[in-house]
DNA sequence: CTGAAACCGTGATAAAGATCACAGACAGCG
DNA sequence: CGCTGTCTGTGATCTTTATCACGGTTTCAG
């Protein structure tokens, strides 16, 4: 099921990146290593940016404040995903401000050590433009979606966005969100108020589409969440 | 002036992409050119894509219809864009419709074709990479923008764009849209209806900021455009 | 354990924007 | 020309969503 989510927001596998073994190599060699603690941020929105980060353990959120003061959330991003690429191709500054959600462990890879090992594999390209395009593909459907789908469409949306960020698909086909998310983060996502995103989330609850495990939410029926997210 | 639209909305330089001349000429060389006739789609969104296509002359739009109908115009480009990219490089189908809003010269390039030139001139995927990185950039604005600016902000907002994609700068700074457009064009680009574009228009024109030459747009005082714009 | 701070639910109201209605302007064309 | 269809301007509603208000709940640091 997870497959058809990332699949329904468009590619395949996670972020839509799957890097050869020999290539994964090179670059893990290239890197440096290091620890990020819990709220702890990586980088500030139009911070200059050198080079980009591989998330191998933790959550990070992506978010720009907007000219008003109100933060959106861009995404929740799990292990496995790449953060910082666009400043490392066009050399502006960072377009978003990463902050870990949890304790993580991430990989620096400089500009420089980027191009180098991309140079050598040019294959690299090819993956760099397919997640880019992965990635164009989201926020057009996203901008699409954000005029015409209603709050609650567009909160449902958000939980679709979150379970390909960090969802664990159980055996039952249920996706576990294993990530204490605040109703101030679904609002952000869907850029709606926090007191309709409350109300939009208590109705998928009622509906038994989504349920809570503890602080963690569950998608109970991933299909009819993908339907009311009208992807 | 133009420059500064274009750096405001990310990037320098229309599009974004300047190629190389040598690289450019290999390109030419595999394509094939052909014409579209006003009103001609070049492809619909959802189509199976092959390959890519640059506008060396004319005017078309993007534009994609949502679940309820209605119809979101995601730009308008003028000459030397470059088209339906996305599925050249990653095989999806196409993700909007291109129609052409007047007479229009097209080079068509197969995928085939690129990746043989570019295998063989590395750069071009650099610059690729560039003007993927340059529209992401675009789009995550237009996507805080459309959560968090007013109407009249978004209005603006699209004669920015469209200033940027066939926007003719005059002598006196002043910018000329040499092509016809409709309320509903820029209703559709700024997700408003029709009924309150034309409101804010009207507002724009009174205060001078914009003006009408004939049936074609004039952005008067560029600057304050992009301030209303919150851009 | 306990107090402060963040989080959550829900009603009441306000504001922004969509929709409806309709008349005038204008463009193309038989 | 005059007719038809598209485009435009502007009021009057109606809907959706934001904002305000506030009490209850959880979380967490000391």
């Amino acid at each position: 099921m997870l497959q058809q989510f990332r699949k329904a927001l468009h590619g395949s596998g996670r972020q839509g990146l799957h890097i050869p073994w020999g290539v994964r190599r090179a670059f893990l060699d290239a890197a440096r290593s290091f620890d990020l603690r819990s709220r702890e941020i990586l980088f500030h929105a139009g911070d200059s940016g050198d080079g980009c980060y591989f998330l191998r353990d933790g959550v990070v959120k992506a978010s720009v404040i907007a000219k008003d003061g109100q933060e959106r959330l861009l995404a929740v991003l799990g292990p496995g995903s790449l953060i910082g690429e666009l400043s490392l191709i066009d050399d502006e500054p960072r377009s978003a401000t990463i902050s870990a959600l949890k304790p993580c462990h991430v990989m620096h890879l400089s500009k420089q050590a980027f191009f180098r090992v991309a140079d050598s594999n040019p294959q690299i390209y090819r993956h760099a433009l397919r997640l880019l395009t992965y990635r164009l593909r989201g926020t057009n459907d996203s901008m699409v979606a954000q005029g015409t789908v209603t709050v609650s469409g567009r909160v449902a949306r958000a939980f679709t966005s979150l379970a390909n960020g960090l969802g664990d698909e159980q055996v039952d086909g249920r996706i576990l969100l294993a990530h204490k998310i605040t109703q101030n983060d679904i609002a952000g996502m869907a850029g709606v108020a926090r007191e309709n995103a409350s109300r939009a989330i208590n109705d998928l609850l009622r509906e038994g589409v989504l349920s809570r495990s503890g602080s963690f939410y569950v998608i109970e029926r991933p299909v009819e969440l993908l339907d009311l997210a009208e992807i």
